[in-house]
DNA sequence: ATGAAAGCGCTAACAT
DNA sequence: ATGTTAGCGCTTTCAT
């Protein structure tokens, strides 16, 4: 039933070589003989065969992504929809991608993915942040490794990453602009370089605008920065600070938690508090009210790291490239002009 | 740097053919030899080239995983959890999941997913409502195939459910035990098997209890079941019937809606309304209150969904065999005893 | 119990 | 322009 080069080369009357020469275009070839050839390999309904491929050219055609279990299965498809991003262009490259999560406490004991161990990958893709124990460990197989929204101990990596710094500096400005001054920083994790540039962009944009950075009003020791601790620093800032107008959360996720908290004890939203997210999560249009966020274009980020890696796993040579993707205001109905003085 | 079984058979002193026997144990091996080439292979951190053995087997150690677009970036993470299931499982099977996401429309004219075009895998799991056209065509290709959480309409394929009956009774009785009379139905989608029997245990247990079915408390013109149905259907089934005191929803999705609306609109949950939904997805602990629901086992789902393709693999023969998952009842804090009368 | 050797399907020199 | 052939790393008879 499956077909061989075999078989194309002989309903075809020619050699193997001159089917492979056809097929990967890789000699020239005569108009006739190689219409003769795809002739014989549509008839045949002939498809090359990945492993024999493979084994004889030493590229195994899979690219390996790598992100931690909470990351995988957090609430909010954020990293998900970036490993859509680099399948939808895996498609049209011709690679396939080997999915694998990480436990994010991740120690010397455990093993590798294996798609590493057994060299069935060309190049690996690291979404987020990963211990860095893993991190030395994989390099030592010198694979080309792209690190998406992460930025490893030893940066000479390709990276893709967002533009945080102009995204906090958007969602700091446009409350600004709003007239409010007393805008409080809600993070955490503050370790991930994404979230500690969204906290620098805020502070830049303030004393852009000539308005005093408050420490009292950052509120970044939360180690994770999900809804829950949203939610919880979101009552240390506002137990200690009545004046507050204005809250940017480094993520949606944090923002959402926030809002639980303003929702549950009497502030309205944005009458009373104005509060802008980042990632542009799918979940902020259902929220009352819809959030203000700034919008990551997570495809698009997928897309580019496969382009990085099929770039790299081609050229042998992995440069040290880093693309910054752009991000973008998204006003909703979270924010308004601020009332107070 | 990469050892290949040479270099293990050199070490060891043996022919290279010993050394596969020992790998694939499939022959007897003196102890000692065996020991050597354990030991040779430890040493040279050799790990067999799958590409080699896909070659010389004809088999590819793939196996695909197809689900739509909308299921896999939908906000609660339920495939992609299963989908974890299957790779964890996978690793210990040395298989690998190729995943890939269609389109829920997808048409004639859209192409299949290439692993299959290609012939890169063994096996195919699906899993969620796919198009029917799709299951036509893809079931031309004679790979063994099975479907997690839904019914194809040739029902002749290895079958992974969740026990929908029993847990739609599960939730009911709870809320029957809990005194409650006048419960609503909140669903969408009823063309899919699994929603369907969730209504279809919900009627069961009324009539168990001998609480006559009132239609106006079905609310299932949702087409698809997600929160922002889910606080729709609430609305159209609180604005008509006020003396409702429990809700069943079909999954937590659509609970989480009408948990909104439960609270935007006054009722106080489970004060006024007792609410159990179905899934136990993890946002459920995160809401106000924590969601009364059902569990259904993820990741086990998964796993039998990669034993089942497996066993259909290597035997050759796709045994229709049915495997129905246990589902459990988690009372949380969103129901209450019944206070009305 | 172990080894020699013939492929699996393909690519890429090297020939012609 | 096309053909011949030597492997790629492994499994699996068939010998020993």
């Amino acid at each position: 039933m499956k077909s061989t080069i075999k078989d194309v080369a002989k309903k075809a009357n020619v050699s193997i070589a001159t089917v492979s020469f056809v097929i990967n275009d890789s000699k020239p070839i005569s108009e006739e003989t190689k219409n003769r050839v795809l002739k014989a390999i549509k008839e045949l309904n002939y498809h090359p065969s990945k492993s024999a491929i493979s084994l004889v050219s030493g590229k195994t055609g899979n690219i390996g992504f790598i992100l931690t279990d909470d990351h995988f299965l957090r609430t909010e498809p954020f990293y998900t929809t970036i490993f859509l991003g680099t399948e939808f262009e895996a498609r049209s490259e011709g690679y396939y991608i080997l999915l694998t999560s990480i436990r994010p406490d991740f120690s010397e004991e455990d093993p590798l993915p294996r798609f590493i161990l057994n060299k069935s990958v060309d190049g690996i893709i690291i979404a987020g942040k990963i211990p860095h124990t893993l991190i030395e460990r994989i390099s030592a197989y010198k694979l080309p490794t792209v690190f998406i929204d992460y930025i490893p101990p030893t940066n000479n990596y390709p990276l893709v990453l967002i533009d945080n710094i102009q995204g906090a500096l958007l969602a700091t400005n446009h409350l600004i602009n709003l007239r409010h001054t007393n805008i409080a920083f809600i993070g955490g994790d503050i370790g991930h370089p994404s979230l500690s540039h969204r906290l620098y962009g805020y502070k830049q944009a303030l004393e852009n605008a000539n308005i005093p950075v408050k420490n009292n009003l950052i509120v970044v020791d939360a180690k994770y920065p999900d809804r829950q601790h949203g939610f919880n620093s979101a009552k240390k800032l506002f137990s200690k600070n009545k004046n507050v107008t204005a809250v940017f959360a480094c993520n949606d996720a944090m923002a959402i938690g926030v809002l639980h908290y303003l929702n549950d004890n009497g502030y309205k939203v944005p009458q009373d508090v104005s509060l802008v997210g980042f990632d542009d999560v799918e979940a902020d249009i259902m929220l009352h009210p819809p959030l203000t966020t700034i919008r990551v274009p997570k495809i698009e980020m997928g897309v580019e790291a496969l382009k990085l890696i099929v770039n790299s796993v081609k050229s042998k040579k992995s440069l040290p490239k880093k693309v910054l993707v752009p991000v973008e205001l998204i006003v909703r109905e979270s924010t308004s002009l601020c009332k107070t003085k």
